[in-house]
RNA sequence: GCCGCUGUGGCGAAAUCGGCAGACGCAAAGGACUUAAAAUCCUUCGGAGGAAACUCCGUACCGGUUCAAGUCCGGUCAGCGGCACCA
């Protein structure tokens, strides 16, 4: 078969046809299919882009015809990082490179034969797209969901910009690999702490790999403790704890370098050694000072707090293994304990007194574990969960603390010192402050011109025609903020805006947007774990609260697909030069061949190292197909032979049901396999009667797996396309009933014989039948039976 | 250090609720067809022993529960991923 023109016909005769859009009249139960949209790099499609689009399409073919109303949109990611390197490097413009990519890409997606609906395309950078990301900011401004905060923030040494938490992976920046270190800037924030706990409670209803919950579930980090004062004059100081049950145990308190209260408390003679050690911590790389291994660091501010129970005076120092940005910037120091406060003790010389003991009695210290309270009064002989309960009730009746909880979760950072973004709709006054942009102003036009070289300074700064504007309220000058939109704000909340893509009037229309969302099947890659999945979370119930939205969740049900390998099991990269190119294969085969291989060769959710002569095989496979589909019209209407009607039926429909349910669970390498066995059969049958039906419904089941083939072979079958207008073949499940079953026969749980039976009998006939058999009595010699065990349909155990 | 996932033939992988381990395919070997090759078709294909019927062993390792364990439980090792001075 000449794949080339036979795949163009069809993709011509879909796009022609309709086949491949969402119909709004029609009142078929909707289904969102999503595959992550991607970003417009310059080289072709690679596999990656394959594996996750190829089979996530024929998830939604499949979907299609089960008779759902399926959507299936593709899109861009338009802004970011990389277009604006490359034009650093090259000269060339990022709108230029960008518009040539997403031009080149299109194309190529087109090749793969989806079902995507190109009716609802747009990409990120577009105005008419970010006109509605900036409007998106000014709601959240509105809501009081975006504030502007002058923090340490992780810069890139490299990338030039700020990056978010999210970002930072051991140390060094995600994109680049160069070294983060903290800047104190001013930046715009989303209050996604906020939604902490909704974000957590939540993940429980989501149809989500168990990993990506863990993970957002540890990203979240829900810690139940509680907070304790202590009095220092004027003033407290508030920590937070998770084992208020040690709180006699404290010997001394540990403030942030950073903290409020330093500066105020620390005496004249201590002045000049905190000074000291303030600026060291905050010259020091995140690297540098978040690594366990190194020694313990502080100094003593020369003030004592008050311990809230005992009265007792405590030493407050400054070290940096207490954050300013987890819980209050403050830490009670228990060396008994706790290994790191233990350590701390040991070079400074506190204290370290005993609270705890094991229930057991055998411990040594540090004793970080749960026990017994001891050495704290009437607290003693509590355990721990009581004790806790105890100390902070106490603390509570008395004002001095109480119940408390603590996310690791910290605020999203949005604002990045780079061009080729969304420009944050501000603008700043000297005498009205920050004030948003009115609506009706939207977009805030990305300008063309502009000198984007980085040098530490939003380029934008330096683009004055851009930056020189009046103050929407009091008309005076004011300058617009030079910073653009973290590209993640861009696809948080893409998927609204699919349905509802080309309304130039709002960013969707929330009457329809509810009947279309949520996304019933979202795929990508699972690299955005605690990065887009979250943040797309968070935007969902933000804009809910707001009023446009109606549920709570954007993505009902997730897969995540592996990573395709280079043939030396490392991950492809070019310096590696291990990089497997599509085109050439979908030259040799054609695009069918390589999407059907792509779900036969691989586990979706593993995937692999990539192996050539596996694609061979399925090329193979097809024209195995196409030459039993010839000889069933060959032999249609003749007489045939009506023998192996009972086989052919029953493997046509095992086949139907097997691969019904594995499409579901996108077990695509199982349902090729089924699919392969139904052929084998077939090739055995090839002389009944039924052959022809039976084709008919193999490439029913078949279409959405090789589109483009199973079209041609079902117009040669003398049917009219399209083939995904038909529906998914249905199992007949009395084709699968039969009279007689092989079972396996155990003697003292070992397997000695196989035997077949008849599938009417009982437990209790098969028993009489299993031991009347005389090559079973001769097995067993005459042993007497202890016990027979029988599992219908598959085994019989005989203990004796 | 903590959390999670994974570990099955020469290879990619299957195995519903604990019930015949290795489906389906690749590679390999032998055979048929062919002048020959390709294509196609048939056979073998976890290991050891045996002429064969068949027997024993085998799902990373050690142990347990069970009539029965790749599957459940406890421990160990290895690989991958995530978090990590989060109080």
């Amino acid at each position: 078969m000449d794949y080339k023109s036979v795949e163009q016909k069809w993709k011509d005769f879909w796009e022609k046809n309709g086949i491949n859009r969402f119909d709004s009249e029609s009142d078929a139960k909707k289904y969102y299919v999503l595959e992550m949209f991607s970003y417009p790099s310059g080289s072709n499609l690679h596999l990656g882009h394959w594996y996750n689009y190829g089979p996530a399409d024929s998830f939604a073919r499949f979907k299609r015809m089960q008779g759902y109303n399926v959507f299936q949109p593709m899109g861009f990611d338009s802004f970011g990082l990389p277009a604006e390197n490359y034009a650093i490097k090259t000269g060339v413009h990022p709108e230029d490179s960008t518009n040539k990519n997403i031009a080149t890409m299109e194309k190529q997606l087109r090749s793969i034969g989806g079902m995507f609906d190109w009716s609802a395309f747009m990409y990120t950078s577009s105005p008419e797209y970010y006109k509605w990301t900036q409007w998106l900011f000014l709601q959240l401004y509105k809501h009081g969901l975006a504030y502007q905060k002058q923090s340490p923030v992780n810069w890139c040494t490299s990338c030039n910009t700020v990056i978010a938490n999210e970002q930072v992976v051991d140390g060094k920046c995600e994109r680049c690999g160069a070294d983060v270190v903290r800047k104190n800037m001013t930046q715009w924030f989303f209050k996604i702490t906020e939604y902490a706990e909704e974000l957590l409670e939540c993940l429980d209803k989501l149809d989500w790999p168990e990993k990506t919950l863990t993970m957002q579930r540890n990203w979240i980090g829900k810690s139940e403790g509680g907070e304790v004062v202590f009095p220092i004059g004027e003033d407290k100081i508030t920590v937070f704890t998770t084992r208020a049950d040690t709180l006699m145990g404290v010997s001394y308190v540990v403030l942030a370098p950073e903290h409020p209260l330093v500066d105020k408390i620390t005496t004249p003679d201590c002045k000049k050694a905190v000074e000291e050690y303030k600026l060291a911590a905050s010259k020091a790389s995140d690297i540098d000072r978040l690594s366990t291994a190194k020694e313990k660091t502080g100094v003593f501010t020369g003030a004592y707090c008050t311990h809230p129970i005992s009265g007792e005076n405590i030493p407050v120092w400054i070290a940096d293994y207490c954050l300013a940005t987890y819980g209050t910037g403050a830490v009670m120091g228990v060396p008994a304990h706790d290994t790191r406060d233990f350590e701390f003790a040991k070079k400074f010389g506190h204290k370290i007194t005993r609270v705890i003991k094991a229930a057991s009695g055998e411990d040594e210290l540090p004793y970080v574990e749960h026990g017994i309270l001891v050495g704290s009064g009437s607290f003693d002989g509590l355990t721990t969960a009581e004790g806790k309960k105890a100390i902070l009730g106490f603390l509570a009746e008395r004002g001095l603390g109480g119940i408390k909880i603590n996310y690791r979760l910290r605020d999203w950072s949005v604002s990045r010192q780079r061009y080729w973004g969304a420009p944050i709709p501000i603008i700043h006054c000297d005498h009205c402050g920050a004030v948003p942009v009115p609506e009706k102003d939207l977009p805030v036009r990305l300008p063309y011109d502009v000198n984007f070289t980085p040098d530490g300074q939003s380029p934008l700064r330096k683009c004055d025609s851009f930056i020189d504007t009046v103050c929407p309220i009091c008309g005076a000058p004011a300058h617009r903020d030079p910073d653009t939109l973290d590209t993640f704000v861009c696809s948080s909340w893409y998927y609204l805006r699919y349905p509802d893509s080309k309304n130039g009037d709002q960013p969707f229309d929330p009457a329809l947007i509810n009947k279309m969302l949520p996304v019933d099947k979202y795929v990508g890659g699972a690299e955005h774990a605690c990065m887009h999945l979250l943040y797309s979370r968070f935007i969902t119930k933000a804009l809910r609260d707001m009023g446009y939205l109606k549920f709570d969740e954007p993505f009902t049900s997730l897969v995540h697909q592996g990573l395709i390998l280079g043939t030396d099991g490392e991950k492809m990269s070019k310096s590696k030069g291990n990089t497997v190119n599509p085109d050439e294969f979908i030259q040799a085969y054609g695009s069918d061949v390589l999407r059907m291989y792509l779900m036969f060769g691989f586990s979706y959710a593993e995937g692999g190292p990539w192996n050539d002569d596996g694609i061979k095989s399925i090329s193979k496979f097809l024209d195995r197909v196409e030459r039993i589909v010839d000889t069933a019209i060959a032999s249609r209407g003749k007489s045939t032979d009506a023998s192996s009607r009972r086989e052919l039926e029953y493997a046509v429909n095992y086949c139907i049901k097997r691969v019904t349910e594995d499409m579901e669970h996108f077990s695509f390498n199982t349902a090729v396999a089924r699919i392969m066995e139904l052929v084998n059969t077939m090739y055995k049958c090839e002389s009944c009667d039924l052959l022809f039906d039976a084709c008919e419904k193999l490439i029913r089941v078949m279409a959405p797996i090789a589109p483009h083939f199973a079209e041609e072979m079902h117009e040669r079958m003398g049917f009219a396309p399209s083939i995904f207008n038909e529906q998914f073949p249905i199992c007949d499940e009395s084709k699968l009933v039969k009279d007689e079953v092989e079972i396996a026969i155990q003697v003292n749980s070992k397997m000695r014989a196989k035997m077949v039976v008849s599938t009417s009998l009982d437990d209790e006939g098969i028993k009489s039948a299993v031991l009347g058999d005389s090559k079973i009595t001769e097995l067993l010699s005459g042993a007497a039976v202890k016990k027979v065990i029988v599992i219908k349909g598959r085994l019989v155990n005989i203990i004796v």
